[in-house]
DNA sequence: CGTTCCATTGAGATGTGTCAATTCAAGTGG
DNA sequence: CCACTTGAATTGACACATCTCAATGGAACG
């Protein structure tokens, strides 16, 4: 299929050239200006220390937590990225977000204080873990961290609602071109390549995720290549015109 | 449509039979026990009743707030329905909830400070507002507080998840089935009629919030009421098998 | 070096959207 | 009080996007 179009030749060199270490500080953390540290002072951040525990990767496959697992903490993404999925009464999988490096995971069980979704590692990854009852008590105290917990419950909010658009009203090339553009932002977001990247998850992921069979996946795939938007190579993406992408994501045609 | 089914005589005797006066204080509100104060003390209700404010009743189609407004509240309701929907950008409306007495409206604005969607009435309806920051720092001194508004959070995640796992994967017939089903348990909870009750949306707007066209909601309702499921009379339904009900929403026959 | 999973592509089936006609109810204004 | 208008709902016929089924080839893995 990709025979026509020039090799794209990732190479290894494409894995995080400064991916954070297990022991890095949240204060030297390369991600901290997306994760909770953000707008918070030096002392306070040292106080959240604390209570992040940094645990060992997970391996692809692995999970984090699952569906009415007891609720205890979130977890923020340092490396690799998660699926949130639930089983539907019929037994199927049905995801319900992708999450990369700087996002958290595990909001859901907030309300019943259990998770109502399970977590996957798509490929190798490693997680923070912070106990969901201490960093409550640690909010209570400091009004940035507090406001900024909320943020991100809230940015979770805004996903989900993104998606609830995404699925009621478009079709299916819109849906796939929205997801390789927000994976494009939010890689861009961590100061990767916006142009250039591999997608951690399977066309039936995807397919999965936006409502549509894997073949449908493929064929937009094949699609949006045959119109020079983007480069396929399995699971190595090329953008080649990032406003047509955008464009094809929002209905528009060229 | 509804000739060969026996009249459903509903009468304005099935308007709540104990709508909540706008004088009314939170311990003594009807709504307490789905809405902020569950599992608060009784003092701590009082200090929560400093930062709440009672408004006076909007009409329907009058708006809470609209998008991009600045976010400074969240809005119980008290009293009527509404729809809490945004503008795509190919400038369709796009519904992603509806919201009954005792849920909460607004928290979609956290993360950014902007109201990311606009909240219509549907009907005639009263609200309770409340400034977020005043929120924010009475919740950081009470620990049940601040459970409390994660959780309200949470249960507005958990809606929306529910949502993208209903448009990923459901049939026309199950996504109707489920937010009458919806509709039904929400009634119940706060001690009105589960299987009779009156839609205060268009077919249009269930459509919208579904991911279907008015007609194939219409279709499916009379599909429903042809299966001796409801008995549908314009807005009013009647569900007359909640097992059925139950099962059409889940994907199984009979 | 099988085995298994993943991806691609084609052909046909089908659920749902679109278009159109009709009815009904609720306002609105003469 | 009666046209008249307007919006909501229902129903039918047809079109079309996407699903399902099926075959194939390649990559990954033990």
């Amino acid at each position: 299929m990709s025979s026509s179009n020039p090799p794209l030749n990732f190479t290894s060199a494409d894995a995080p050239p400064c991916a954070p270490h297990a022991e890095l500080s949240c204060s030297q953390c390369g991600l901290a200006a997306l994760c909770l540290p953000l707008a918070m002072a030096d002392d306070e951040i040292e106080q959240l220390e604390h209570i992040v525990q940094r645990s060992r990767p997970l391996r692809k496959g692995a999970h984090l937590y699952r569906e009415r697992d007891a609720f205890t903490a979130i977890y923020v993404v340092r490396a690799g990225t998660f699926k949130g999925y639930r089983i539907t009464d019929s037994g199927e999988e049905q995801i319900a977000g992708f999450y990369y490096p700087g996002e958290i995971l595990g909001f859901d069980g907030i309300s019943t204080n259990k998770y109502t979704s399970s977590a996957k590692a798509l490929e190798s990854a490693s997680i923070c873990e912070i106990q969901f009852d201490a960093l409550s008590r640690l909010s209570a105290t400091i009004p940035t961290l507090q406001q900024r917990v909320f943020q991100m419950i809230g940015q979770e909010l805004a996903r989900d609602q993104q998606l609830i658009m995404q699925l009621g009203k478009n079709t299916a090339d819109q849906r796939v071109a929205a997801l390789l553009f927000s994976i494009s932002t939010r890689n861009a977001r961590r100061g990767f390549s916006a142009t250039r990247f591999i997608l951690p998850m399977t066309r039936a992921e995807i397919g999965n995720y936006l409502g549509l069979a894997m073949e449908s996946v493929s064929r937009v795939l094949s699609h949006l290549q045959a119109r020079d938007i983007i480069a396929v190579e399995g699971k190595d993406i090329v953008v080649q015109d990032v406003d047509k992408l955008r464009n094809a994501a929002n209905g528009c045609f060229e």
